[in-house]
DNA sequence: TGAATAGTGTCTTTCAGACAATATGCC
DNA sequence: GGCATATTGTCTGAAAGACACTATTCA
């Protein structure tokens, strides 16, 4: 068989997609963007953000665009998760899709329903039921990598603004992880790392002492292990 | 829009193939499985095994059938790796391929050439240069999966035959790492991980004292931590 | 009995985890 | 000066890492 001889339709194929987890901290909750369907599969149920992958654009793009789409970010943490391809996930056709996992930090972000969705909103990731398709699976799948991941490199960073307080980091691990840390032992590993610095500026929060604002030295995550 | 008025065929799609990274340790050596191809495009050359999706099996169906066709193994350690979508990563059309890590123990395995090669034969991974495709990415990516997840996981006893020696094990960690271990230490750390027992077998195996077999408490792969 | 690998224990260093008092800015 | 959060250090226990000698089988 030569170049001319191949013939692209021999095999039938699956249709392709791409779904978003995307985390975010939002008064002290970790939250979760899901979009109400507007159209037959699961019309009226919650389902990730995502959709078919463009034949000009790799897996990546597609999902920075579904990002973009959505939250009119660009340039966030992005990783891909997992890819799932049961038989009858979709009961349109054969559909595989590639899940990432995206985290923002979502101070002044405006959302804005995609053309298949009727809103688009953030959820409690304690708080989420019988979403559309194989959506819980993924999210729970995300949710684990979220979670061993955080102990191990910097990504925590993707969910904070570029100025924050060693408060502030501390409580997104314990949102997480879903326990409380010591605040000493927090910060002396956190220190040790050598992967944040602190500023001259301060943020004043209330009556009393303000903390002290810190940035990464570098904006390349998982450089740094943070085990 | 409903079930009746949607039409799978809206989208143009892209093929779906999976790949397979296939481990094993011959003669102190990680080796990798690869065929050389008998067709178009990168005829002669080598690549991994692995082929078009069928519509009705699911990915790690597909992954466990190429296996077996080149292996003629089933229910060996098998890890999907990531996915690989760029856009001319195949030159006959767009063609996102799943990978898949593969552990196996060659002793006693006759390899036998699937339909679209030439041959199958064990490659040693430092000396693998100029696959067919994106091949070298995912290899790279696989030797990376499987040198951290070593540490963390008990998945080297894929690697194994049901009995072994605590040598052989320090052995395969030596190979894979790619460095030497302390025996003392090593041992402690296995000893103390409780997923291995002693048998009242031993292997003789030249002129010294023969050594202890041992084997798996319990098969299931990743329940226990390494690290 | 010599060759070759199997098998074993102690000490040191490092890191995680428990734990509470002082510092600072604001009202 | 009182309130509220920020900031800081020591001790203990566990695990990693360095290190060398004895045991056993077979030719």
């Amino acid at each position: 068989m030569n170049q001319e001889e191949y013939d692209v339709n021999k095999f039938e194929r699956p249709s392709v997609t791409v779904d978003l987890v995307v985390f975010s901290i939002i008064n002290d909750n970790l939250k979760i963007l899901l979009i109400k369907r507007k159209e037959w599969p699961f019309k009226g149920k919650l389902a990730l953000p995502g959709g078919f992958i463009k034949m000009d654009e790799t897996l990546e793009e597609a999902a920075e665009r579904e990002l973009r789409e959505e939250t009119g970010l660009k340039n966030q943490y992005l990783e891909q998760l997992y890819t799932f391809g049961d038989v009858k996930r979709d009961p349109r056709t054969r559909v595989i899709t590639i899940s990432y996992l995206a985290l923002i930090n979502s101070e002044n972000i405006t959302l804005k329903a995609g053309t298949d969705a009727e809103s688009v909103n953030w959820f409690d990731v304690k708080n989420i039921d019988n979403l559309a398709f194989d959506h819980n699976m993924i999210i729970n799948y995300a949710l684990e990598r979220l979670r061993t991941k955080i102990s191990y490199s910097n990504i925590v960073f993707g969910l904070l603004p570029e100025l924050f307080t060693l408060t502030e980091v501390q409580k997104a691990y314990e949102i997480i992880l879903d326990k409380e840390l010591d605040k000493r032992n927090f910060r002396k590993k956190l220190n040790s790392l050598n992967i944040i610095e602190k500023t001259n500026l301060t943020r004043k929060d209330g009556l009393h002492r303000p903390a002290t604002l810190y940035r990464l030295f570098n904006k390349e995550f998982e450089l740094k292990i943070f085990k």
